[in-house]
DNA sequence: CATGAATGAGTTTTCATTCAT
DNA sequence: CATGAATGAAAACTCATTCAT
């Protein structure tokens, strides 16, 4: 076992423990901090490699976000199977996000705390990631408000801050379950869905949104 | 005649100047961006002065992060008047503190973008600051249950997890509010009580949350 | 049917394509600034090719320095038929001169401009070339000189300076007339060989040289 | 005597030290070949203190070639005195040309060889101060064609080319003069003006053109 | 021979930081 | 104290050159 010192791969299979060793030392070290140097010595390779294959530090980092965005993005919608309920969806959205956030942290940490701090090139690329979630949770939200056949017109700016605030909740809950040992993501999903669905006057009054208990009863949560 | 050129200003003024630079240049260019001659420059002081009075790049950082933090936790704390329930305190918390994030974009920034990005010194004190707020906000949260007299023992964890859910709603309202033109403290204050307290199912039921008359008539939320 | 894509060539031709390459790289880009794949891919052909023939990049630019030096006495010496009087001959060798030049301004470019510039090896090789058309030009300017019968002993370092001076002259008209329009290699040829045989006094009293006429009517100058 | 460890000098000295030591060093190894690390040394500096003042290796190449650039046509512009004859002030222009290269050669190296071979920032500035010299030589022929009362008005392009021959071959002949012993300032002059103002004709019948004898009586020539 | 994979050694450039005056 | 002079240390990036297949 360990590395045996692996020559000559082709280009693809270089290029993912590039980006691999990238987004540990990215996702520890924040952009600026990083460097190349580093990197390539985590990757295995020379520094001129790193640029043979991917540019400048810049791409590198492009790189970086654009492929951990697909995987958290892909993840969730694989996550949720059309045809539920909206509540439904939202529950299964989530299990999948903080199980994703769980599994790759470093990649966690590219998207929400390194790729947000540093100037345009990237920040617009997470920007365009959030907005595509905020859009689907809005969307969800939405669809729910219609199932209930309420107030069908909830006013937009209102669902966006919703959106926001769900989305924002989402976030510093993965942070919060990966820093806290024995944290589920089933726990953080249940936590929040709780939070959002049920809101905490629900809650205190003893009336939670319940997990669904065909796939595993009473998870967890504030239910007596 | 105003002093012109004003020299020969007592430490404790001049100190301030740094970190007014110190905070703008940080929170706009990022730590490792910003330059200590940016700094020196905007604050009017030459840079070894810099130097003599805050000791090391970090050391400034520093001081910027626990300077924010405390104006910070100041703003709210006096925003909230003891002595009213929980829902009423945790209202005005909230008002509190986006107000402050509105009026202090780059303090905001600072320790919201900042100072989570970079290593070890400054991650732990935005940890406590964070700690700081959660614990407040868990406390409101436990006390609210007691009132309600139901389910007196909400499990710690579970407490804490939703004292991080709406701490992290808050941060991703407050920079969503900075960035969307109109969008008042007061907006982004109720449209997270009304996530929070009342809960999307509520919401959707055409149950809001409604802010104090008292203060400002039917503010704005979701109710007809 | 011609071939597409023309593999299998002997040696000698792969290594005349891979110098034409060299040639048109340096001559545009120098020495520093081209880079081997650049020249390999212009060439058609791998890098290690490139490698395997010409050993290295000095290798490669001396190649290319020997080969345009030999190209450009042998045009001049092929220019110049033996036996007529010696301004016929020095109108014969800059005539040839000035059209090699014209018609090869990247191998010009290496020979005059790139490699004079960088070191050692070289600066001989320029030297080289150099001394030998200013030899020819001596001895031509030292043959006419006995012809004219008088002084029949030219000091020996003054008909060296001379020749300095008559290919300095020819080096930099080259340069002009490649870089102004409408300037041929006949027009060149005559400016400077009225220049040089006539003199500016000579001239400005309307003595001009006259270019052969048989050759070519009047061709220019600045007779009437 | 040798250079003490001279420390904290004004910025206007290090400034000229730096330029000393990077024409010394551009002169002779290039462009491209120098290092800012051997240029900071020679200077006696380090190389962030050259980077302060001189920006870049690209600035600090500009400003070499325009201090060089000023010295030389200020000297040759101070050995001329206006009012004499044309042939005359041709002669006192080529004396101080002659000198000032050979007490300059790597400064001469750097506008000669080094300048002109390198992209377009440099080529151009070359370009301005040749054109200027070939401009001031221009019209010193046309002036004297106007005195001689023939032929006054010699085409515009034959003159052109001439001051470039004559540009060329002063180029040329500084050159030689700085690599072969014993060949003083005044014989290159002597030799160009005899070349440029007899030619070759005049010269090889024993007319020569004859250096003003009041200064110095009978420099050097083809005299017999 | 042809080619893709790979790198050692160097380059320019930047910055926090410190003295001498 | 205020200021201009000065630098150690490191980072991004490039290129000629070589093997294994």
């Amino acid at each position: 076992m360990g590395a045996v010192k692996t020559r000559r791969m082709p280009r693809a299979v270089r290029e993912q423990q590039m980006l691999d060793a990238a987004v540990q030392i990215f996702g520890r070290r924040g952009y600026m901090t990083a460097s190349m140097d580093e990197i390539a010595e985590l990757a295995g390779v020379s520094k001129p490699l790193v640029y043979l294959y991917l540019n400048s530090k810049e791409d590198l980092f492009s790189a970086c976000i654009r492929r951990e965005a697909a995987a958290l993005t892909e993840a969730v919608r694989a996550g949720v199977r059309p045809g539920l309920p909206a509540d439904r969806r939202l529950w299964e959205g989530l299990r999948a996000f903080f199980t994703h956030t769980a599994h790759h942290p470093d990649g966690w940490a590219v998207l929400h705390l390194q790729a947000r701090t540093h100037g345009e090139p990237f920040a617009s690329e997470i920007d365009a990631l959030r907005k595509e979630i905020v859009a689907f949770v809005t969307l969800l939200i939405a669809e729910a408000a219609r199932d209930a056949r309420r107030d069908p017109d909830l006013p937009e700016r209102e669902v966006a801050g919703l959106g926001e605030a769900l989305v924002g909740a989402a976030e510093s809950l993965a942070d919060w379950a990966n820093a806290t040992e024995g944290v589920t993501a089933r726990q953080a999903a249940a936590t929040l869905m709780n939070f959002a669905w049920a809101g905490l006057g629900d809650l205190m009054e003893g009336r939670p949104w319940t997990p669904p208990a065909a796939e595993d009863r009473q998870v967890q949560g504030l239910s007596s």
